[in-house]
DNA sequence: TTACAATATTCTACAGCGTAGAATAAAGTA
DNA sequence: TACTTTATTCTACGCTGTAGAATATTGTAA
């Protein structure tokens, strides 16, 4: 029943057949639930196609959740221009850790990317909200760097976290704090 | 010549015969060199013992990591009180960064381990260092998570890091950063 | 129209993983 | 001496990613 019912060879012309973004859309599907990463197995199920029709658009796993990665970027908040710099900042790393926490085990795929990461989005945002408050290049760059790491701990925290306790929210009174004493 | 040369059952008194220690002390020192965490297989193999001996000592692989975990806390920097708070700190933070390092597929199970991990060791020396700022309690606990996240997601970009670029040390900036401004 | 190449898929198979469950043999105990 | 407990090995299952080959359809050049 399993095999042997499907044909094998080139499927005949279909407009709804298989293609890179549809494979991605399903993995970023089945993960916005769990946070867990599929097998490529269990992808394949949900397309009804076999395992190996993945590979001729993905050279590999990695690669595929790369693609997903790529696709999240346009959830992250987008500055409106029209808040305080605090507010703004806050809503660009909750948003961010929104996503971290629906994708979890794309954190490792995110940081092991070279470009077009949701990270580098997430940077290129926080230089627009923050370039306003003159900040030495060097501090800014710590400020950065601090904000961005902690948020990637944060995210592990909660993605560690069996018991539930933990929510996105528990993420602002480090925040503040943060904030509060960024300017000298 | 793999299998069958091996005596099955209970084995004949043997001093050095397995243990919950070695097993951890060989997992650790299999861990030190790459960061990533071996296999069952691959740690009884170099014990030279069947995957399945390990399953005696520990109920699971899960367990048998946390065990690892635990026996970590020992390398974590005991404040020496002669230092300035600042410096004190970043010596936990670094010494704490050294081990996330040499360990690195430690730090789920870390995080998921109810107690008695190396992060709650880093707790209680954070608390002794910080102490004497009489910060509020609130302030406290917002500058602990801020730092303990931080340093979590500073070692994932760390062991992310295939280029070999990021050293602990890049972490300074944002370590002198925020500790120069926590008080006020 | 007729070959042939390119494309898109399925099938088979492999080596690795964690580990359940049973068999086994030595050690300890009654 | 018989029985129980302890510490081990063996076998096997279902899962994983994916290499390599077979296959069938589509597109193209003669």
């Amino acid at each position: 029943m399993k095999q042997s019912e499907a044909k094998r060879g080139r499927p005949s012309k279909d407009k709804n057949s298989l293609s890179a973004e549809l494979i991605v859309s399903k993995a970023k599907c089945m993960m916005a639930g769990t946070g867990k990463v599929p097998s490529m197995r269990a992808i394949s199920k949900e397309l009804n196609v076999d395992p190996m029709a993945l590979y001729y658009y993905f050279k590999n796993k990695n690669i595929l959740l790369e693609g997903v990665a790529k696709s999240l970027m346009s959830e992250i908040y987008v500055p409106s221009g029209k808040l305080d710099w605090k507010q703004e900042l806050k809503e660009l790393s909750k948003s961010y850790l929104a996503i971290l926490q629906k994708y979890d085990g794309l954190l490792k795929t995110l940081l092991s990317m070279s470009s077009n990461s949701p990270a580098d989005v997430f940077v290129s945002r926080f230089n627009l909200i923050v370039n306003p408050l003159k900040l030495r290049s060097d501090q800014e760059k710590a400020f950065l760097d601090l904000l961005v790491d902690y948020l990637h701990g944060f995210s592990m925290a909660l993605a560690c976290d069996s018991n539930g306790e933990l929510t996105p929210d528990y993420a602002d009174n480090s925040l503040d704090f943060l904030f509060k004493r960024v300017q000298v």
